[in-house]
DNA sequence: CTGTTAGCGCCTTCAG
DNA sequence: CTGAAGGCGCTAACAG
C-alpha cells in the first residue's frame, strides 16, 4: 500500500490517465463499463489523488485557513466547533493560522504572516476570527484574489458575520431595569474595536429609554480579561462608595469573573448584594451561574464557512454581511430589588 | 502582485531558474553577487514558493496533522498551545483533522478518516491527541512511513508522550491522606483506556500504603463528564448515608463539577463537609478554587510536535516514550479534618 | 558556479 | 468516448 498513483489505476484498469481523471472528477461522459472498471479497481487499489499534486493542476488546495490570535481560547474553541460542523458537507481540509499575542501587535510581523499565508497558496480562502483586519491588510487578499470572510468583525468592504453588539448589551440592561435595577454599573472593554463601543452605545441607549440618567462614575473603560474584571469593580467600590451601584453589567464572562472575585473580596455576594451580568456565554458562565448574553458562536463558525465557500466556488466577489443577535441566558447571578 | 513563479524571478534576476531555487534553499553554492541579485528581485517581487509545487517536487507538505476528537475542548486547547508553541521554529502549518464524536465511534468512519489522511498526504506526519489507537491504525501509518506520535495516549509500538497517572493519582490521595481523611470515596472516568486504570491503581496504591482499607462502595466507575460526576456523587450521597465519605477524588475535573452540584443539591458544602480533588487543571478549577492534579497539557503538546519532527526529519523509525508527571495543585476545596 | 532538463501526480485540451 | 501530451511551480541531477 505504498504510493498508489493514477498510472497504477490505469494500469490495473487497462485505460489511460486521462479515463481516471475523468471518473475521479465524475467529469465528462465515460461508459458506464469502464468508469465501473476503474472504480473497481481504485477500490481495490485504495487509491486516493494525492492532493498536492491535485491542487497544482488545479490550483485548488481543498482547504481552507483559519486565522485566529491565540489568547481567545474560549471563544476560539466555540467558533472552531461551528466552522468543523460546517466545513463537514465539503470534505475541505482545515488550516489552523494562529497568530500569537505577541506577533499581532507586532505590525511588521502580522503582516509577513498575511503575506505568507497569501504567497503560499496553501489554501482556497480564509477566515479571519475577531481579527481587526485593516483595510490594506484585507486588499492583500483581494488583490490575490483568496476569498476572506471576517467572523465577528466587521469591515464595509469585505465580507463578514458578526453580532449586534447594541441589542446584545440593552438586552442585558433591560433585563436589570426591569429587576428594578437604576444604578447599574458598567465594565466595559477597550473602546478600540467595534464590540466595545456598541456595547458601550447599548449600555446608554436602554438607560436613556427607561429615562435613567447616564451616571458616568458607573462606566469603566478597560481590557477584555479578568484582571481588569477585576481592577475596574474594585475602582466602583472604592469610588461609589457612598452611593454603590445595585447590579454591574460585564462587556465580558471574564471580566464578571474578575469582578466577582473582587466582590467577594469586600465581603459583598452576588446575587444579594450587587446582580451581576455578563456578555459571551463561555462555558465557564455556566459553571458559575453566571447570567449573561450569549453569543452566537459556533454560529458564526458555521456561517462564515458557508459564506467562504460559497465565495470559493462562485468566483465572484460579492460582499456580504451577515448580523447575528445575541441573547439573553438567565441564570442566578441577578435578583429583583 | 499576481502569482509570481520561480520563473519570474529568474528572469528579472537574468539567471536560470535553477539558481533561484538554489539559493531559495540556501544549498550549494552560489557566487555572492548572483545570491544578492536574486535575493533582491525576490524581495523586491514578494516571491514566495508555491507550498503545493515545493511539497510535490520534493514529496514533502511542510505540515503536520493534529488528530482529535472534539469532545475534549478543555484539554485539547492547552494541547494545542503547546502544539504551536513547539511549532514555531519549524514554521510548519498545522492542519486540523477533527474527527467528531459520531465518526469516532463509528470504526468504519474512523478507519476511512485515517486513510484519506494517510493517502491525500498533506501532511508530514500526524500527532493523535488522546486517540487511543489501535495497533492496526498504528501499522497503517507505518505502512506508508508516515510518523505518528501519541499524545496523551500510550502504545508499545509507537513513539508516545504521556503521563504517569498512578503517581497523579496517588498525589491527590496522599494529600487527602495527610489531611487527616481517611473515608475517601473515588469517582473515575471510564475504565476502558489507560487513564482510568492507572488512576484507580494509584488511587488503592495510595491507600494501600497509607494501610487505609479500601472500601469499595466508595470506588464509583463512570465516564470523564459532568453527568457522570454528578449521578455517582448522588449514589455515594445515597449510598453510605450512614457512613460518609470526608473526602472525594474525582478523576477529572468536569467531574468534580457535577459532583459540587450534587453536593450542593443535597444541601453540604465544600469545604466544610467534603473535601474534594479534581484531576486535569483545566482552567475552570481555578476559578471554581478547585484543588487538582495538573496535567502538564502544553507541555505535552511541545514535546509532541518536538519528537514528531525529530521523526519527520530523520527518517528514522524510533520509538520514543516521554513520560511526564502531572503536580499537585493546591486551591481551597479541602480541608483539614 | 550556473543553465537545462527531467520528473513529482494530476487535470485538461486535442486528436482520434 | 478515450489515449496522448502539455503544463501547474518547484527541485535535483546533469552537463557544461
Amino acid at each position: 500500500m505504498g504510493n498508489v498513483t493514477i498510472y497504477d489505476v490505469a494500469e490495473l484498469a487497462e485505460v489511460g490517465i486521462g479515463t481516471v481523471s475523468r471518473v475521479l472528477n465524475n467529469s465528462a461522459r465515460v461508459s458506464k463499463e469502464t468508469r465501473n472498471k476503474v472504480l473497481e479497481v481504485i477500490k481495490k487499489l485504495n487509491y486516493q489523488p494525492n492532493a498536492m499534486a491535485r491542487g497544482l493542476a488545479l490550483q485548488k488546495t481543498g482547504s481552507i485557513g483559519i486565522l485566529i490570535s491565540n489568547f481567545t481560547s474560549h471563544f476560539f474553541m466555540e467558533v472552531l466547533k461551528g466552522v468543523q460542523q460546517g466545513l463537514k458537507k465539503y470534505n475541505m481540509d482545515l488550516v489552523l493560522y494562529t497568530v500569537s499575542a505577541g506577533d499581532f501587535y507586532d505590525i511588521t510581523r502580522k503582516e509577513n504572516y498575511i503575506d505568507r499565508i497569501l504567497s503560499e497558496r496553501r489554501v482556497d480562502g480564509v477566515l479571519a476570527i475577531t481579527m481587526k483586519m485593516t483595510e490594506e491588510e484585507i486588499n492583500k487578499f483581494k488583490s490575490v484574489k483568496v476569498p476572506l470572510v471576517l467572523v465577528n468583525d466587521l469591515q464595509e468592504s469585505n465580507s463578514s458575520v458578526f453580532v449586534d453588539d447594541i441589542e446584545g448589551a440593552k438586552e442585558a440592561v433591560n433585563y436589570l431595569i426591569n429587576l428594578n435595577h437604576k444604578r447599574i454599573a458598567f465594565i466595559n472593554g477597550c473602546m478600540d474595536c467595534r464590540q466595545g463601543n456598541q456595547r458601550l452605545r447599548g449600555f446608554k441607549d436602554a438607560l436613556k429609554e427607561a429615562n435613567i440618567e447616564i451616571d458616568n462614575n458607573l462606566i469603566k473603560i478597560g481590557d477584555f480579561n479578568e484582571e481588569s474584571g477585576y481592577n475596574l469593580m474594585k475602582e466602583i467600590l472604592e469610588e461609589t462608595k457612598e452611593n454603590l451601584p445595585t447590579a454591574i453589567f460585564t462587556a465580558s464572562d471574564i471580566q464578571a469573573i474578575g469582578a466577582l472575585k473582587a466582590i467577594k473580596e469586600a465581603g459583598y455576594s452576588v446575587p444579594d448584594d450587587f446582580s451581576l451580568i455578563g456578555y459571551d456565554n463561555i462555558e465557564l458562565s455556566k459553571h458559575l451561574d453566571l447570567t449573561t448574553i450569549a453569543q452566537p458562536m459556533s454560529e458564526m463558525g458555521e456561517l462564515g464557512v458557508e459564506m467562504l465557500m460559497k465565495s470559493i466556488n462562485s468566483q465572484q466577489n460579492e460582499i456580504i454581511k451577515r448580523e447575528l443577535v445575541p441573547n439573553l441566558v438567565v441564570r442566578d447571578s441577578c435578583s429583583k430589588i
